[in-house]
This record gives C-alpha cells, sequence and structure tokens, in this order.
DNA sequence: TGATTTTTGTACGATCCCGCACAAAAATCG
DNA sequence: CGATTTTTGTGCGGGATCGTACAAAAATCA
C-alpha cells in the first residue's frame, strides 16, 4: 500500500523511501478533511507513509508542511485556470466549465464533500496566524484574477466586478459542499449565477 | 473585570458567580478569532472568567459549549432578519441594509476581523464532526430562507434563485474580510451584488 | 573494503489539554 | 443554628501532541 515512487536517490547517502510528492498528496488531504488544528503529526505520519522524524526533515514543521500542501494546490489551480482560459470557450460555456469544475473537486473527498482546502481549512487559522491568512489572500487573489482575465476574454462589460461575483458563488459552492448541500442544488445555484452573469 | 451580573440566583444552593449569557458571548468570540479545533478549554476559561469546572457544569463539554455559541448567534440572527423583514424597504435599500450589516459585522473582532463563526470555523469541522455539519446547514437554511423571504417582499422574479446567490456573497464576503479584505472592497462587490440582483 | 553521507525508525521529554474528583464556600430551608 | 444544596476552585490523572535525539540501516565514494 505504501506509495515507493523512488525517484532520483541521486546523491550520497541511504535512498528516500517515499515521494515526496505522493505524501504531500496525502498530507493535504488530511488537512483537507479534518482542518489544519485537528489534523495531529501522527495522523499524517500514518496517511503518508512517513514517520514523523523524516517529515519534519523532508518539510520542516507542521505549518510548513500545510503551507507546503497550500502552495501546490495554489499551482495546480493556477494551471487549471490557465488552460481554462486557452481553450477560449465562449462565455456560456466557459462558465459553465468553470462552476461545474469547481463543483466537482468539491464533492471530492475521503470521508465526504471537503470542498476547498483554502476557503474552509485556512480561513479557520486566518485570523491568528498571518502566514496561513496571507496565503489565503493569495488565494483569492489568485482565483479573483483569473476569473477576471476570463471575464475579459468573455467580452462582459465589467470584467473585475463579474469575476468578484463569480468568484464569490465558487467559495460558496465550497462551503455549502462541505455543509452537505447536495450536487443537484449547487448545480442549481452555479446556473442562477452564469444567468444572472451573462443577462 | 468580571461580568458579574447575578440574576435570578433562586435556588436552594450557593449563587452563580458569573453570567450564563456573557460567558457564552466570551467563549464564542473566542471560538470565532481562534477556530474551534484551536481553541482551549484553558483559553475559554481565562476568556470567560469561569474556571474549567464551573463551565462543564453549566454548558457540558467542549463541544456543547461551542453549539450553543452557534445557537445564540443562529437566534440573533434570525432576529435581525425578522427586524429587516419588518421595516419593508424597498428592494435596493434592502439590499443595501442586507450587504452592509453584514460587512460591518464580520470586520468585527477581537484581534481582527473575524467573519461569521459558522460559515468560518464551523466548515472546517463539517467534514470529520456530524453534528457541527448539521449545525452548519441549519445556519445555511436559515440564511437561505430569510433572504428569499426578502426577495419576495422586494418582488424579484426569481426569489428563490436570487437569495442564493445573495447568500452566497455574503458567506464570500465573511471568507474575504478573515482572509483581511479591505471594507472599501467588500463594499465594492455588495455594490456590484445589489446591482446584478436589481438588472 | 572502509569511510562518509543521508534516511529511517524507535524512543523520549516536555508540554498541552480534556474532563473530573473533592473539599471548601456560600447560599436557603427547617 | 444546624442541615441541605449548589457553585467554586484547586488539583490531578490519563492521554494526546509536538518536535527531536540517537543509533541502526542503506546507499555512494575512495
Amino acid at each position: 500500500m505504501r506509495n515507493d515512487t523512488k525517484i532520483a536517490p541521486r546523491g550520497r547517502g541511504r535512498p528516500r523511501k517515499f515521494d515526496r510528492e505522493a505524501a504531500l498528496r496525502a498530507a493535504l488531504q488530511r488537512f483537507r478533511t479534518l482542518g489544519y488544528a485537528n489534523t495531529s503529526l501522527d495522523e499524517l505520519a500514518a496517511a503518508t507513509g512517513v514517520n514523523r522524524p523524516s517529515l519534519y526533515a523532508t518539510f520542516g514543521d507542521k505549518k510548513a508542511l500545510y503551507l507546503a500542501g497550500l502552495a501546490r494546490t495554489h499551482a495546480i489551480i493556477d494551471s487549471t485556470f490557465a488552460a481554462l482560459h486557452d481553450v477560449h470557450y465562449p462565455p456560456e460555456k466557459m462558465l459553465k466549465a468553470l462552476f461545474l469544475g469547481a463543483i466537482e473537486g468539491f464533492l471530492t473527498g475521503e470521508y465526504g464533500p471537503s470542498g476547498c482546502i483554502a476557503v474552509n481549512t485556512a480561513a479557520a487559522e486566518a485570523v491568528a496566524d498571518a502566514d496561513i491568512r496571507a496565503a489565503l489572500a493569495d488565494f483569492m487573489q489568485l482565483q479573483d484574477g483569473w476569473i477576471e482575465k476570463l471575464m475579459e476574454q468573455a467580452g462582459t462589460a465589467d470584467p473585475r466586478g463579474d469575476a468578484q461575483i463569480a468568484s464569490s458563488v465558487i467559495h460558496s459552492l465550497s462551503t455549502r459542499a462541505r455543509a452537505g448541500t447536495p450536487r443537484a442544488e449547487l448545480i442549481a445555484i452555479a446556473k442562477k449565477a452564469t444567468a444572472l452573469l451573462l443577462a
């Protein structure tokens, strides 16, 4: 069951037994499900198959691991938006892809729909922790900025404002998914938002 | 500095030294700032001025105290919406009151803007804890339902859909407030949402 | 083969945290 | 005043959690 994709041992010493990316993915999944404060290092060690000392040696402490996970998600979101921008969909198709893609992602999860890690776990820590708050702000900036570009491409009259509303709806879809709202209702909200934005 | 509003001792034994409501408010504030998992009972005891055994005797365990706080917020939100419904504002004024009232509430906080406790701390626990998930769902239902009534009163064509979008924007305003977004930008988003909904 | 380097994994210490036991305190009832 | 009832507050015990020390293991270099 271990994910031992021992790539590029290269150096001198004993080769690493685990794949850094796979471990990061597993840790990220635990954080997304349980939240930052509620995820212990024992659970992270169990989920990644890496014991604590190796986790510390590879990622630093708990917060560094969490921030590395956020950064990884940030990069994935970025390339996803870039791809959506590249295909040059017509406005309605673009919004459909945007919202439905988000919804399907949010409904993913180990124990149930887990939404967006930034919106729904980083936000809990954001007031007390400046680093996490900054990461959350970066995340929202990334999303707002990309959707603004998409709105420009779609030729709407107020790309910035339209993007902020579309982005806001996506935030809420994430929270609603975590609250257990069924897919059909999330899709209905997405359709309504699409109609309003294209009116 | 204690809030000793010893009301209605009534019974037989030693009178209670603290005001239940004041203690609940203080605990709620800590939960809202730090999140559920990150708030210890020592901090709750310090913030409320009540030591742990008395907290347990009065509210039960940590989760029961948190849920009592959510219920209190739920009740306040309910009466706030009822009041807004009663004044029969014209549509634009109603939306302005709705959004700006939310924003001002979200910008409140001990250490900084703390948003909505349900959207931003309950959501983190919602996947792992069914009780908190249910409370979060109730909360969203309350808000969606009231805004739907307000939209009916305002005479919009699709009260349910419009309400879900308005409610979604409010969720996002809460998260954005926690991320540190300045008031002016939150207000701009609210204005844009108002314009879209009344178009 | 022996030295060096890096990772592994056990084990540990210090701290925090939850929830409660128990005696003292402060009120009312008879 | 003595008995009863309820709250207070100290204090504790078991357990979780974080981060690290240290020796063994597994590789490369000379």
